[in-house]
DNA sequence: GACATTATGTTCGATTTTGTTCGAATTGAG
DNA sequence: CTCAATTCGAACAAAATCGAACATAATGTC
């Protein structure tokens, strides 16, 4: 991509009013609609516009489309890791739920639980279970993230620090084969340890396909885990493994 | 789905009302009936709204009945004192928005507002500023009140003590004739009080309607406040009062 | 000054969006 | 329940917009 001199008038305009047509800034700038078409096409190549028929707007910020489809994918199975995982909570626990969208269909099965204190760092899980008055939910501070709507951050985790749970449940990115708990993120590494530490019962929710990919950051072995809820068997090494480390494996099982 | 220049604007105006009407909508953008009705179906498919007959109204699990209803009493003058209030805050600056309609308000003006902090206990506000990507939002700890998606309690306070802001915006339940500030909820006194400590230059936004109720705890006296935005005249009295205590007055005005 | 490079204008067929019409579905009143 | 009035969505035609290709002008380099 070039530079123009337009780009940054243009960027200025479409902040000012949260749109511009391909008509309005040709005729703004005395050019052609073409030219105007090229600097837009190259102003949304960049990410700093969304180009739309007729003219282009700002990036749509909130709701991330991939968080959305991601929220998608292994829905069935992510609902079934729920169930079974809400089957082991206890009603009138203190528990954690932190980012992630198995932690929230965890939530979305906490709906009838009765008597819980949940704790969370995840503007969705609140929203979900706001919805259910006989639970308190107390949010955590931190830096919101628009990608997922979780809040991260040092403020996150001097607030965790402040409890201690009776059930702490966290989500990853990926499982290493050898047993290693992974994560995209790295302050995000350090909010799932803050609650591995600050939780009596530790409870990994962990759809099939995280047994497949890798990440780069490290959050825990998998042998600081007391119960792994997943959708499918994760094969006879780990299994194997799990059982020496004192870590169940619950598969919860499709529609039941 | 393809994408359409009306698609933000809609989402906007539905967040403002709660609702949108195929009608008012074909009206506000000139085009026919069919095509907002193809407009709504995108934006249904793609889980932003909820189609309804005539229209369409913001998902479910996003709404409080009950709050829905007070957001929309006096809806224009909040929308006045909010656009007033957003005038007076410069960009790039740190600011807090605490919980209320009318700082709620203040939030979905300050959508285009670039490079901002803003540090809030509302969970409605870290929503709406979510939509802006040159905002850095912040979210304080706290018990989440299901009422209002409000986060208080001591938690709260402390996160607050954490930062030291430009601006602290706050709204307030009632304003006494003798100038003081009132709030129903004790708990929520704490949080303003703190947020006044913190902040270099402190605004108040109030409509009408705060000035003929009463409440009974109390958050501060008007004095300890630089600007006070509301939607009408306050009466001779107490503008007199302001002038000695250097509480500048500013009286948003419907519609500009 | 000659040449390469980049930005802009022009034309035109392809694509997308919008308007129009009409039968089906939904809503509210009696 | 029935009926009338809306509202809805599908289908197709009309209009607007798009992007590719090429010509032309401006700019920078040697």
């Amino acid at each position: 991509m070039s530079q123009t001199i337009r780009y940054p008038e243009i960027l200025d305009l479409a902040r000012r009013d949260g749109k511009v047509t391909v008509e309005q800034l040709a005729g703004h700038f005395g050019v052609t609609l073409q030219t105007i078409r090229r600097d837009l096409a190259d102003l949304a190549d960049a990410g700093r516009l969304e180009r739309v028929h007729g003219g282009a707007v700002l990036p749509s910020g909130t709701v991330n489309i991939g968080y959305e489809e991601r929220r998608r994918i292994n829905a069935e199975g992510k609902r079934a890791i729920a169930r079974a995982c809400a089957e082991r909570i206890p009603e009138d626990s203190a528990i954690f739920l932190n980012i992630g969208t198995s932690t929230e269909a965890v939530a979305a099965e906490l709906i009838h639980h009765r008597n819980l204190l949940v704790v969370t760092n995840n503007m969705n899980v609140a929203n979900i279970l706001a919805q259910n008055r006989e639970c308190e939910v107390v949010v955590t501070g931190g830096s919101l993230r628009r990608l997922d709507g979780g809040l991260i951050g040092d403020m996150t985790k001097a607030s965790i620090r402040q409890f201690k749970f009776d059930i702490g449940i966290i989500g990853c990115s990926a499982i290493d084969p050898d047993g290693d708990i992974l994560d995209f993120d790295v302050q995000e590494v350090g909010v799932s340890q803050a609650i591995l530490d600050r939780s009596r019962r530790t409870i990994l929710v962990a759809d099939h396909g995280k047994f497949r990919r890798t990440a780069p950051a490290r959050i825990a072995p998998l042998s600081q885990i007391d119960l792994l809820f997943t959708d499918r068997p994760v094969g006879a090494a780990l299994e194997r493994q799990c059982a020496e480390w004192q870590t169940e494996i619950v598969v919860g099982a499709a529609e039941g």
